[in-house]
RNA sequence: GGUCGAGUAGCUCAGUCGGCAGAGCAUACGCCUGAAAAGCGUAGGGUCACCGGAUCGACGCCGGUCUCGACCA
């Protein structure tokens, strides 16, 4: 298993081990790849690649769809356990840690009771998230103490599963602190600062030569548009801020790598707090320096 | 050359009557259970262009110097 931020480098470490390890299948553990026509901006892997190696966890959705963890993790599931029975060897490469740590860790994702969230939202806007906040201390003391005050949206959420669910968030599963030794082995791919930042600009200002703009104002086109979910990728957003003329080109693509270097950044912070992830530093060459590493483990 | 304006955090800028130097963004760090490429929080960061003066006390007032901009010649 394979983890790191955006424009590490995983996918082509990814693809490098399978193409030397026939049997291996790919699951892609990505928030942004599910959708369907988002192929530039979310650095899908290309067909070419596509027809070497089978890839699952991609083209999930419309764009105009919204999607989130529970319906990945249905997929994504049971794509591994179709790997397994063909005894074949699945290989993670996850960018999205919240839905890597949905398919590999004891979590039991609650429903959803839209009528309680619609209340609570409404109560949200009116009193505040304090007040909200509150209540989930009485409700749910542990789930309380896991969010900040003013986190709206996740006190939203517990409380919705609470009131909805008769039982309390915090009883779905240990916590994301909760770190349960697990039966793989996940590798990190770790580079500096300054040499991300870098890589990340050039990978957005190819992402513009191979035709981001025509994509997204393509997307834009179709009846459904975005979906609210799916708006939120990097470098559509932006765009079509530019498209709308609320801002210039040069703006709008400045905007999307200094995002992306953000997000970046949220993302190592989010998987170096695993124990588990065994990181490996590189300087140049992710395949060359992670693939040794990945065959070691075995 | 003259007149006017500007110079304050990495950037863009507030700063009332002279009384402990501010915001947004950026950066660093943290949090997160159905929006997660999302969302929320904490922190560090200053020769207030420079030199001098008056004042108990100056980012602020007075004199001068430098830089940038606009306008006039």
């Amino acid at each position: 298993m394979v983890v790191g931020p955006t424009g590490s480098g995983k996918s082509d470490v990814a693809m490098a081990y399978a193409l030397a390890r026939p049997g291996t299948e790919i699951v892609a553990v990505d928030a942004m790849q599910v959708y369907r026509g988002m192929d530039v901006g979310t650095a899908k892997p290309s067909t070419d690649d596509r027809s070497a190696v089978v890839h699952h966890g991609l083209d999930l959705a419309d764009p105009g769809d919204e999607f989130a963890v529970a319906e990945f993790v249905r997929v994504a599931s049971a794509a591994i356990d179709g790997i397994e029975a063909r005894h074949g060897r699945a290989l993670l490469v996850a960018g999205t840690g919240l839905y890597l740590r949905a398919l590999t860790d004891p979590m039991e994702l609650p429903g959803r009771w839209p009528d309680v969230r619609e209340q609570l939202e409404q109560r949200a806007a009116r009193e505040g998230a304090a007040v909200l906040h509150a209540e989930l201390v009485a409700l749910d003391p542990l789930a309380a103490s896991r969010m900040e005050p003013s986190n709206e949206r996740r006190i939203v959420r517990a409380l919705e599963v609470t009131l909805g669910s008769g039982r309390p968030f915090s009883s779905f599963g240990p916590g994301l602190d909760q770190y349960p030794p697990v039966p793989f082995v996940q590798v990190g791919l770790q580079w500096s600062r300054p040499a991300l930042a870098q890589r990340i600009e050039a990978r957005v200002h190819r992402m513009m030569a191979a035709g981001l703009l025509a994509e997204v104002s393509a997307l834009l086109d179709q009846p459904a548009g975005l979906s609210r979910t799916a708006m939120q990728a990097l470098g559509y957003k932006e765009l079509i801020d530019h498209l709308r003329g609320e801002c210039s080109l040069d703006e709008a693509v400045d905007t999307v790598v200094l995002r992306t270097r953000q997000y970046a950044v949220r993302q190592e912070r989010w998987f170096r707090r695993d124990p588990r992830i065994r990181w490996v530093p590189i300087e140049h060459d992710p395949v060359a320096e992670v693939l040794p590493v990945l065959q070691d483990c075995e």
